[in-house]
RNA sequence: GGGCUUAUAGCUCAGCUGGUUAGAGCGCUACACUGAUAAUGUAGAGGUCCGAGGUUCGAGUCCCCGUAAGCCCA
């Protein structure tokens, strides 16, 4: 059986044929059939969503994905990967309302929520064939045949029972957020309506900069600006930035021109003040509100004022619990305003969140039914309990036409504000502001009801367990993420939507009694006692849809007897994917036994945009209710950008189409790219030409290598059959290679149990193109090629074979389809493994015993060597065809002459050198180059460094003898003597006085250019067999092919050179004769240099 | 506005705990090699290590403040 030979590959051919066998033969299933019983490694993939093309970031993602699950496997754990997809959310519906060209408020209306919701079932698969075509062409191994799909129905039970357990737990409860919010249209808004263009327009309002008065001050106040004067009746909080500079200022009110201290930012006192009133005498002051005079008194930063309290400003309402105090908020700028913000939570989101961390009460009324309530109900007028003002429309523009007061509700306030000395300011402010689309007015930030889970009230387990976890890189586990958990608020659960899963909630009307269902089986019950209470007509069917709207439909009955109707929200989609671990097996429903072992995962990968997104309700879902990480080790790749680093975008045309690509240049080449060129966590600044060049440095140097071997392997009939030669019988090349192939192993498997797949990739190619093939190769080529198969032929046949086997199987988890072919193509004739794919193999194990670091040194001498005897060469232009005679090499110590003599063979045949003169201290030519040892030295001498190494870059002769004699040297500083010993510094031979040197690092060599009759003929015999070679070539000889040559009478030196090197010549060109004749017909004319020869050769 | 990341040769990236000539590949130029040959080798040119401060005997590396780009959040 042969090796089989290729004439240029098509890598993206391979890949298909490569393909084409996994399937025929069950690949992917038995890798997984084959670790039955083996320890899992548990990967969660985390669901796409199938209603938008695949990209080729997803190629990117997707890749390191199943770098780690195919590692994985070699090492010989079962990996099972449960593909999934997810299928609810807002971008289903809005494509379906764009395909149906509707809006939301049609549905009920034009579509009944049954026909849109049917519409969005059938929407979100609309790309699933893409998407399973790109999984298996750029061979990402997952399960496509048993997907877990989010709106099935066992996956939306196993949600119920989680939000029940929530339910149970009591971290789920209504309460409030801030959302935009349209009074006049009575509706809640969404960030995409709000969009909208024309949305936000310009509007003057009235501005006020209020004074609010500092707790146990007669007259000190902190001063905060606002463009919603009505909001401050429902103060909670003053926010200021704890990085921001504040001052103290004294001065007088400009209405009421009484004497006041106010703080407010130092970056913002030119804004309040003029820069002529300040310094001017107080005492002059005339009350007119004319240049009024202002010194800063104090100066602090913002967080040296937290904590400090003051007095309610518009005392109708009281908070039921903390408030009135200088809080943290991130938010604030001194881009305008007093750098000092007016806080309320129950008027904005920002607000509301910074009241929440810091423990500030709401100010909050009771409705009619005694829930909490704002003091502004949802008409947009403040409620009876803010008694100046009862009744009156927050904003003029919700007055019906002609009703609206000449003084608006913000003009009041800033009037009694102003009587009360607690306005400093008050003027008409142009700001953009948002408007809902529908009826044209002003939007107001309301607090909405929503469902929450209570995330923070488990906020320091979750930071805990978060510790625990593997961060790749660990700055997002840390900062992005750590980040985000500390500020951690409330999940806000509700969407008002129709595509989603519901939310099992039922309530009673006077929302007294509350029931959430975690099962279809308790659902049943209730129904049924439903159905004896008379609220129903009959049980629901063994087939009940939870989706919307036939849970609607579903009326129960309380423990009192009392209709209980369904919270109408939907839940967000997040909790959706956040709990797939348990809902993708139907758990505990089904499948325990299966859960137990695949929880929590091992390991799960996706964007890094997904930190606050899947990563973070995959974590919450399981630390509240578990207690547990849901992952331990996670990488959070970074975004593919176009080649000039930006964004690529369809609308921009430079998005990559991922298919072409792997068409293309095949799913190896795209993927090594990818993976070698940065780390997966940085952005990719994704360029066609980096794969290009991938394909022809690294998998074309290792294809051409193979093909080496595979030629001569063939020729040799080399099958491995033999039984291996002791790697102590092998040559030194062997030997070295082999150390750095298990140097490699043990590198390259480190790299990937620490999920660095780019180092693992870059140290594979780097070996493969440094090591194997443009040393090992290049040194040992003769080897292949001349002579019988004996001992040391197989010595060099199975050490390259082992080195391709080996990177194949190293590789195999970046590049997988080429990988495989590579390995098939070796073991299919070795037979060394029983296994049909380099993915049902085990992973490589370093043999340390192969491993030696003084051979690795010194082949690493050879190359240094080798390099400057090239330079040497090339810059006395003498070719390397040319043998010289030798070369001189200081010697450093007996270690360094030890290792260079032990791979002198291979320099000489390297550079064509005759031998290697080591020449030392006793020749007296050398002259010697001292260098402090910097790091030695300055660890002790630190400060005289500069003093010491001015000393020994003086040092004479004389001196560096003594130091090198008696291994110690006093140096006299100024603050006295200091002693040195050999070891801090460090010496280097700089010059050979005559001679053409080089140097590089601790090495240096020198070179012998006579040129000996000898040496002369000698290169004109290699010049020969060169030229002959080229002409078996051009006449399509065979390798193995024999010839006669006959070359025609020359010089007197090119026949000698002819005669003396006959054996040499006929050996290398596989001749059986070289004849020297008088004349010769029908020959080549050869030109060597000066020389010109008439050869003839026949086969 | 906040958090996080990135910034080193024309391009893509290395540069470990600070140690004195800042590296590699590609590209470019020149030369060499020629039974791996649509390969390969050697050399050369090419760097205010984003900017400004600071710590230190010594900073690409540590600290601070900026700038630019990207992501997430507001």
């Amino acid at each position: 059986m042969q090796y089989k030979e290729y004439k240029g590959l098509n890598y993206a051919e391979v890949a298909d044929e490569v393909l084409e066998f996994w399937k025929e033969n069950d690949v992917f299933q038995k890798s997984i059939e084959t670790r039955e019983g083996k320890p899992t490694f548990t990967f969660y993939e985390g669901p796409p969503s199938a209603n938008g093309t695949p990209g080729i970031h997803h190629v990117m993602a997707r890749t390191v994905k199943d770098i780690f699950c195919r590692y994985k496997t070699l090492q010989g754990f079962q990996v099972k990967r449960k593909g999934g997809w997810d299928t609810h959310g807002l971008p289903v519906e809005l494509q379906v309302e764009k395909e149906l060209g509707i809006t939301k408020e049609d549905i009920g209306k034009k579509i009944s929520v049954e026909e849109y919701n049917q519409r969005c079932r059938e929407t979100v698969m609309k790309f699933k064939g893409e998407w399973d075509d790109l999984t298996q062409k750029m061979g990402y191994w997952v399960d496509l045949d048993d997907p877990y799909v989010t709106f099935d129905r066992n996956y939306m039970e196993s949600l119920w029972y989680l939000l029940k357990k929530f339910f149970d737990k009591g971290l789920l409860y209504k309460g409030y957020t801030i959302q935009p919010y349209s009074p006049a249209a009575g509706t809640g808004l969404s960030s995409h309506e709000l969009n909208q263009p024309g949305t936000y327009r310009d509007v003057k309002d009235t501005s006020v900069t209020a004074q609010f008065r500092k707790e146990g001050t007669e007259n000190e106040f902190f001063l905060a600006w606002t463009t919603t004067p009505w909001t401050l009746a429902a103060n909670s909080a003053l926010a200021i930035g704890e990085k921001i500079d504040y001052v103290k200022v004294r001065t007088y009110n400009q209405y009421t021109h009484e004497e006041i201290f106010v703080v407010l930012a130092k970056d913002r006192v030119s804004a309040y003040f003029s820069k002529d009133a300040e310094g001017l005498d107080f005492d002059g002051y005339k009350k007119d509100g004319k240049k009024i005079p202002y010194e800063i008194l104090e100066e602090f930063k913002g967080k040296d004022i937290v904590g400090q309290k003051y007095e309610q400003l518009l005392p109708y309402v009281k908070p039921d619990g903390p408030a009135f105090e200088v809080i943290p908020g991130d938010f604030v700028t001194t881009e305008d305003g007093t750098g000092i913000v007016h806080v309320s939570a129950t008027f904005g989101a920002d607000d509301q969140r910074v009241c929440q961390q810091a423990g500030m009460s709401p100010i909050l009324v009771k409705d009619e039914e005694g829930n909490d309530a704002p003091i502004v109900d949802k008409q947009g007028r403040y409620v009876k309990e803010i008694t100046d003002f009862a009744g009156m429309y927050v904003k003029n523009e919700y007055y019906p036409d002609g009703e609206a007061p000449d003084k608006s509700l913000d003009v009041q306030i800033a009037i009694k504000l102003k009587e009360e000395n607690r306005a400093f300011k008050v003027e008409k402010y142009e700001h953009s502001y948002p408007h809902c689309w529908r009826t044209d007015k002003p939007v107001l930030y309301y607090p909405l009801d929503s469902w929450f889970i209570k995330t923070t009230a488990l906020k320091d387990r979750l930071v805990k367990l978060n510790n625990t976890i593997n961060w790749k890189p660990k700055s997002t586990g840390v900062g992005r993420f750590g980040n985000w958990l500390e500020n951690l608020v409330d999940w806000n659960l509700s969407r008002s939507r129709y595509w989603g899963t519901p939310l099992p909630i039922w309530v009673t009307e006077d929302r007294a009694e509350l029931k959430c269902i975690g099962s279809i089986a308790e659902l049943k019950e209730e129904v049924a006692k439903s159905v004896e209470a008379g609220f129903m007509n009959e049980q629901i069917g063994d087939d009940f849809d939870l989706h919307r709207p036939y849970v609607d439909d579903v009326v129960l009955v309380s423990e009192n007897g009392k209709k209980m109707f369904r919270e109408p929200d939907l839940i967000d989609v997040w909790f959706d994917s956040g709990a797939m671990p348990y809902a993708q097996w139907h758990y505990p429903f089904e499948n325990k036994d299966i859960f137990d072992a695949n929880y929590p995962a091992d390991f799960i990968a996706e964007g890094v945009d997904q930190t606050r997104g899947w990563f973070f309700t995959l974590h919450a879902i399981a630390g509240l209710l578990f207690d547990k990480v849901a992952f331990k080790n996670v990488i959070a790749n970074g975004l593919v950008l176009d080649k000039n680093g930006n964004k690529m975008s369809k609308r921009l045309g430079n998005a990559i189409n991922p298919f072409e690509t792997l068409s293309k240049y095949g799913p190896d080449a795209t993927r090594w790219y990818m993976i070698a060129n940065a780390n997966p966590w940085d952005n990719l600044k994704f360029n066609l030409d980096g794969v290009v060049e991938v394909q022809r440095r690294f998998l074309g140097t290792l294809q051409n290598t193979y093909s080496f071997f595979a030629l001569y392997a063939n020729l040799d009939s080399f099958n491995y059959k033999e039984g291996d030669i002791p790697v102590e019988n092998r040559t030194e090349s062997d030997r070295w290679i082999l150390s750095k192939l298990n140097s490699l192993i043990k590198a390259v498997d480190a790299a990937y149990e620490d999920y660095e797949p780019t180092k693992a990739a870059r140290l594979i190619q780097d070996f493969t193109i440094d090591d194997l093939s443009n040393w090992y190769v290049r040194l040992n080529r003769k080897r292949f090629w001349r002579g019988e198969y004996n001992d040391d032929k197989r010595a060099a046949y199975q050490t390259l074979y082992k080195c391709l086997e080996t990177i194949a199987k190293l590789s195999s988890p970046i590049a997988p389809f080429y990988m495989d072919r590579l390995y098939q193509d070796l073991n299919a004739v070795s037979g060394l493994d029983n296994a049909i794919s380099v993915h049902l193999t085990d992973f490589p194990v370093a043999d340390e015993a192969v491993i030696n670091v003084d051979l690795e040194e010194r082949m690493a001498l050879a190359q240094t060597i080798s390099s400057l005897v090239h330079s040497l060469r090339k810059k006395d232009t003498i070719k390397v065809r040319q043998p010289l005679s030798k070369i001189l090499l200081p010697v450093l110590n007996d270690k360094f002459k030890r290792q260079v003599q032990s791979v002198e063979d291979l320099i000489l045949s390297e550079v064509n050198i005759k031998k290697i003169e080591f020449i030392d201290d006793e020749s007296g030519v050398l002259v010697k180059n001292v260098k402090p040892n910097f790091r030695k030295l300055g660890k002790e001498y630190g400060p005289k460094m500069k003093e010491i190494s001015a000393k020994i870059n003086q040092f004479k002769p004389e001196e560096v003898a003594e130091l090198e004699d008696k291994n110690e040297l006093t140096l006299a500083l100024k603050d006295g003597p200091i002693t040195i010993t050999l070891e801090d510094v460090e010496i280097t031979y700089q010059d050979i006085p005559g001679w053409s040197v080089a140097t590089e690092g601790r090495v240096t060599v020198a070179l012998d250019i006579t040129l000996t009759e000898d040496l002369k003929k000698e290169g004109i015999a290699r010049d020969l067999v060169n030229r002959v070679q080229n002409l078996r070539k051009d006449m399509g000889l065979e390798v193995q092919d024999k010839i006669k040559i006959n070359i025609e009478k020359n010089t007197d030196l090119v026949n000698a050179a002819l005669e003396a090197n006959r054996e040499y010549i006929c050996q290398e060109t596989q001749a059986l004769s070289l004849d020297i004749s008088e004349t010769v017909v029908d020959g080549n004319l050869l030109e060597m240099d000066e020389h010109r020869l008439k050869v003839k050769i026949e086969a």
